[in-house]
DNA sequence: TCTGCGATAATA
DNA sequence: ATTATCGCAGAC
């Protein structure tokens, strides 16, 4: 499990550390292997940016609670949320390395032709590990709903690659991606 | 491997 | 109108 005082500080701190740490969702894990760091009012790509509403008042919430938000009209996505509460900053989790529950997995994503393709992106892993809007405000620090990030003692790289963040077109230009270098189930290298 | 497009609905 | 996406089709 890790402790509540990982989370509150700078999501661009926070998200590169959270490379390699595993999520788990039920039965269900992955290895972390790429992240994204969405920074508040200082961030136009945030959902925080400007103000508080009812989709985004969990990212305004403690740190070490789940966000997760409905887009495009058929996708959740995951984040956990960093900083100080009201601060309104969080790190998506963009791509997972399967580890336990891959059957289940292959179950939820029935349109999965390889593994590779069960968690290599934002709305897939969570469509895996079955990530519902049922899910926001779950609490990561006491896996109140069964959500929780474990450090299994592999430790972060120290060479992640660092990029700019995808899909986001206000706000781009700030290299606010990380990922695991070489690493396959990274969602678009 | 890459590019483009449609799906589908909440948010602003 | 835009969107922190995905899966499919078609070109190469």
């Amino acid at each position: 499990m890790v402790p509540r005082a990982f989370y509150r500080r700078d999501p661009r701190l926070v998200a590169p550390e959270l490379l390699h740490k595993v999520l788990v969702a039920g039965d269900r894990s992955g290895r972390i292997v790429e992240v994204e760091a969405y920074c508040g009012d200082i961030d136009p790509a945030a959902h925080t940016y400007r103000r508080r509403s009812p989709r985004n008042e969990v990212m305004f919430g403690p740190p070490g609670l789940l966000y997760v938000y409905f887009t495009y009209g058929m996708h959740w996505c995951a984040n956990a949320v960093c900083g100080d509460a009201d601060e309104g900053v969080a790190v998506l989790i963009r791509a997972l390395a399967p580890l336990d529950g891959v059957e289940a997995m292959r179950a939820a994503r029935p349109g999965a032709r390889v593994d590779r393709d069960l968690c290599r992106g934002p709305a897939r892993l969570c469509q895996a590990l079955g990530i519902t809007g049922g899910h926001n405000g779950a609490d990561l620090v006491t896996g109140d709903r069964g959500v929780t990030v474990v450090d299994d003692g592999v430790p972060a790289p120290d060479d992640p690659v660092v990029t700019t963040r995808v899909g986001v077109s206000r706000g781009a230009g700030q290299r606010w991606r990380w990922y695991v270098r070489h690493n396959r189930f990274v969602s678009r290298p």
